[in-house]
DNA sequence: CACTGTGGCCGTGGAC
DNA sequence: GTCCACGGCCAC
């Protein structure tokens, strides 16, 4: 344990100071300021300097001459006060051509890149040759100080929270008639505006003035960036405010700014305008739940209301207004009874008799409480999603607002690039982007299936990255892998401990839950780094792709293994696969020996369990093991990565884009639903019954607009559509239409990116398509509005949805089901109606190595036998089919050789012109080829007869 | 002073 | 009808 220290003292930071909520540097000083707010004494501030540095290749290497002579260039060194430092390469060619000059100045920044923009070199311009730090970046890294030393729980930052309600949408023609503050620590208050100018400017201006007086950490609000401080900027400029806000009364900070920014989520990116208000985190926690909905498919909507809702966070007596209905509640001047344990009101009539005791509300109040309750829904929401970014950020040496904006990959480069300036080491030349083989993935059994268990490898790729050790050789300190065990066995305590504590200590199990989950992010974006040369410099190709293609070998031993013992495997992806077990698996015990760290030593183990304790006991290495992730009652399995599966409560759960989605139309999402139950429970009568009652609906219209509503995300401005008019695809042909952003350009409305928009189709036929045949509709104010659809269309898109699952009836069965007309429908006998499973993939083809994987064992001259050297596992398992295609191959040879012809085989090492055997598995039949080397690439000649 | 990866399914618009 | 490129979303 004690070689872990010096990894958990540079993670933590090697600095003890406690307390930091923000930083604020420049660009034109070597001074930074420091925000702290120390429990005992208070909010502070403090001045600190730092040396400004960049990260510099060989110039020479880049044919790049710093000034004319000498004599010019001294001058200028003396005049930015440069200093040059060599840094370590231990004589890894990578480094070497890498970033391996540290140059500093004591003035600023800015006067380092000024030395070189003198020399004709923008270090901004050219990140081939410079890497560069931002100067609270650069300050933290120097001095090993961290973000949020000493708190605890995020609930400890002082954090204020507000909302604007507004009279519409756009600034332009609308105004803010309300303000509402809430801070954590007890302050909470409603700014009311009322219709003059000059109320509306004080409003704001004492907005900011509650905010400068209470001096929070943070302030936020949900879709703040976007909505709230868009409008309020705006509406301060309009009014003829200077905007000279939110400073602190004795710093030298800054009017409030907005700065373009980026947010990221999983592999996407949007652009926004983040505000900047000198010596506080700005942030958004809207952004933390798209943050969320980008890994997590089961959440729909980033939506206030929603999200609560999803994270169970509702207020159970909340004030509700309806969207619409706020401005004029809060105008109208009526009064409303009140019942006040639910917050229930209805007005009160003119001339209505109102008794002296009923409870009675003003509108007035109605909204001030419901926007009070909006801000206790927003403190709710932040707590649950901002708090890995929190932990995060006392991780990574950077500001609180990027960690929780940017990805992984860079937040492994700031951890990397920070060691590599505390040990003086280069930063390396980045590798070569390639596409690279991923993860296996089949359906083997297509169809109906019953009591399924889902075994899979525990955290596959960081496990092999230990077990085998692939980490890249331009990291001389090996302090990737050190960093990683560190992870493993921190997580795994943390693991340990929420376990331990779940049933007596309910507190101290959250603490350690939620602290695992920083480590999860970071350990889930490694091996994404590692495979992302252009933003990660220590990125390794080759090593990556030897990941997946171990991780494809690892997922055969276990099918071979499982199949061997009688199990039956369905379906598979990437690290686990589903599984039947045989009759008799109940009948397994196993005692376990504790060797891998997933068993646990002298503990009984039965059925399913046993075996994978079993296997992972005696046949399983290190950290590498596998676990029983689930059992299912029931299943329909529809195609790769698409399968249904039922849990003994009764729920149903999708997996897969083919049933889930979140641009799925209501009526199919509703269908759906119900559907896979009925299937699942083994009601095939009752779902032909459900279907065709559905088909009439939709055919004569009984469904509302809402509900069959097409839903599309708002992922460009209009500006960047028709931007896009003139532009080709890889063909020259047109890039067609978008149905949606063609409406919102036709209507000349521009909606916030993120956005779902919703439209109905209004054509008449299954070919007239969304673009021309659509209209937008509003699915909040009439959500039960029945009108016109393209029915036809409509049925045909949920019969298309539908065919999938329908792998579960027998095939004459599966092919009569569907009707374009309810009058077609079908009857069938119950014979008829037995739910079937059929093979699909199989085993023999997937045990073959693709011609794409053994290219790069080839390529990397490693045996893919050698990977399981030292497992105690029976060789006939480990053994692949490449063997016997070796012998094969050689015969080949052979009988081309009496011919006099030299062939080889792509394990040999060939060259433009040769000839090569190659072979590969098609519609369940190996084919062995001949092909000549042309371009680079196998062009194949004749088919081989073995 | 943007940017983790591959594999897979489905819908769409447009060309033939 | 069939094919294609592309976008979108999802699984891992």
């Amino acid at each position: 344990m004690s070689n872990q220290e010096p990894i958990q003292i540079f993670l933590e930071g090697r600095s003890d100071q406690k307390y930091i909520t923000s930083i604020e540097g420049n660009y034109h000083s070597n001074k930074v300021k420091l925000f702290l707010d120390d429990p005992v004494k208070g909010k502070r501030q403090e001045d600190h300097r730092f040396t400004p540095y960049l990260f510099m290749k060989d110039l020479k290497d880049h044919k790049i001459q710093l000034y004319q002579n000498s004599s010019q260039r001294d001058e200028m060194i003396k005049k930015y006060k440069i200093k040059i430092e060599k840094l370590r390469t231990d004589g890894n060619l990578r480094l070497d051509s890498g970033f391996k000059y540290l140059v500093t100045s004591d003035i600023s920044v800015n006067s380092l890149t000024q030395f070189f923009k003198g020399a004709g070199v923008d270090p901004w311009d050219r990140k081939d040759i410079f890497q560069l730090n931002s100067p609270q970046e650069q300050f933290l890294i120097q001095t090993g100080k961290r973000l949020f030393k000493g708190f605890e729980n995020y609930k400890d930052i002082h954090k204020l929270y507000f909302d604007i309600e507004t009279t519409g949408l756009s600034p332009y023609d609308s105004k803010i008639f309300l303000i509402g503050i809430k801070d954590n620590r007890g302050f909470q208050h409603v700014i009311e505006i009322d219709d003059t100018p000059e109320s509306e400017l004080e409003g704001i201006e004492l907005f900011f003035r509650v905010i400068d007086q209470l001096k929070p950490s943070i302030v936020c609000g949900h879709n703040s960036e976007n909505f709230d401080f868009h409008f309020i900027i705006e509406r301060a400029k309009l009014l003829g405010s200077p905007l000279k806000y939110a400073k602190y009364p004795t710093s030298q900070g800054g009017p409030i700014r907005r700065k373009k920014s980026y947010l990221k989520m999983a592999s996407d990116t949007e652009e926004y305008e983040q505000t900047i208000m000198y010596g506080y985190n700005v942030m958004d926690i809207a952004h933390a739940v798209r943050r969320a909905m980008a890994i997590n498919s089961d959440i729909k909507s980033w939506g206030l209301k929603y999200i609560t809702k999803f994270a169970e966070k509702n207020k159970k007596d909340r004030m509700y207004v309806e969207g619409s209905k706020i401005y004029e509640i809060y105008r109208d001047n009526k009064n409303y009874r009140i019942d006040r344990t639910t917050n229930d009101y209805t007005i009160i009539k003119d001339n209505e008799y109102v008794s002296p005791t009923e409870d009675t509300i003003t509108g007035k109040e109605i909204i001030n409480q419901y926007l009070l309750d909006d801000l206790w829904e927003t403190e709710q929401v932040d707590e649950v999603y901002n708090q890995s970014s929190f932990l995060l950020a006392s991780l990574i040496p950077t500001g609180f607002s990027r960690v929780s904006t940017m990805g992984t990959a860079v937040t492994w480069k700031l951890l990397m690039m920070a060691y590599s300036y505390e040990q003086r080491i280069s930063i390396p030349n980045h590798d070569k982007k390639r596409n690279f083989v991923g993860g296996l993935t089949r359906v083997f059994k297509k169809g109906f299936g019953q009591r399924i268990f889902k075994l899979d490898y525990a955290s596959l790729y960081p496990s092999i990255m230990i077990e085998h050790n692939t980490f890249p050789p331009c990291d001389i300190d090996h302090v990737m892998r050190r960093i990683l065990i560190y992870f493993y066995d921190t997580r795994n305590k943390y693991k340990k401990l929420t376990k331990k504590y779940e049933k007596t200590d309910k507190e101290s199990s959250t603490y350690y839950d939620v602290r695992q989950l920083p480590i999860k992010i970071l350990n889930n974006g490694f091996f994404g780094s590692l495979s992302a040369p252009e933003v990660f410099p220590w990125a390794d190709l080759d090593l990556g792709e030897e990941i997946t293609c171990t991780g494809r070998l690892y997922i055969r031993l276990m099918i071979k293994y499982f199949e061997n013992l009688g199990f039956t495997s369905i379906i598979l992806d990437t690290d686990g696969v589903n599984m039947s077990a045989p009759k008799d698996v109940d009948k397994h015990h196993y005692i376990g020996l504790g060797i891998n760290s997933l068993v646990e030593k002298n503990k009984h183990y039965y059925g399913v369990d046993a075996v994978v304790a079993e296997f992972n006991d005696i046949h399983m290495k290190g950290v590498m093991g596998l676990d029983v992730d689930d059992e299912w009652k029931a299943s329909i399995n529809m195609a790769r990565k698409n399968y249904v599966n039922l849990t003994y409560k009764g729920k149903a759960k999708i997996t897969g884009n083919t049933l889930k989605s979140k641009k799925l139309q209501t009526y199919l999402e509703n269908f759906i639903n119900k559907g896979v139950k009925l299937i699942l429970n083994n009601k095939p009568k009752e779902f032909i019954e459900y279907y065709y009652q559905y088909v009439e609906k939709i055919f004569n219209r009984e469904l509302p607009l809402s509900h069959m509503a097409n839903k599309s995300k708002v992922k460009l401005t209009n500006r960047e559509y028709i931007a896009r008019e003139g532009k080709t695809n890889i063909n020259g042909k047109p890039l067609p239409k978008m149905a949606h952003m063609e409406l919102l350009k036709e209507s000349g409305i521009e909606k916030s990116l993120g956005e779902t928009i919703y439209y109905i189709n209004t054509g008449k036929m299954i070919s007239h398509s969304d673009v021309g045949n659509c209209s937008l509709v509003d699915i909040e104010t009439n959500p039960n509005e029945l009108g016109y659809y393209n029915a036809p269309r409509y049925l045909s898109i949920f019969n298309k949805r539908i065919k999938p699952l329908l792998c579960v009836f027998k095939s004459d069965v599966r092919d009569t089901i569907l009707v374009k007309n309810p009058k077609d429908r079908q009857y069938y006998t119950s014979r008829q109606m037995e739910l079937i499973m059929e093979t699909e993939d199989t085993i023999e083809e997937v045990m073959f190595l693709s011609f794409e994987e053994i290219t790069f064992w080839n390529k990397v001259g490693k045996d893919p036998n050698e990977i399981f050297d030292g497992f105690s596992i029976d060789d006939s398992l480990v053994k692949l089919d490449i063997h016997k295609n070796k012998e094969i191959i050689n015969k080949l040879k052979e009988k081309f050789k009496s011919q006099g012809v030299e062939v080889k085989s792509f394990h040999d090492d060939y060259k433009e012109g040769d000839f090569v055997i190659n072979h590969k598995f098609m519609n369940d039949k190996e084919i062995w080829n001949l092909s000549e080397v042309i371009s680079g690439s196998l062009v194949e000649m004749e088919e081989l007869k073995v």
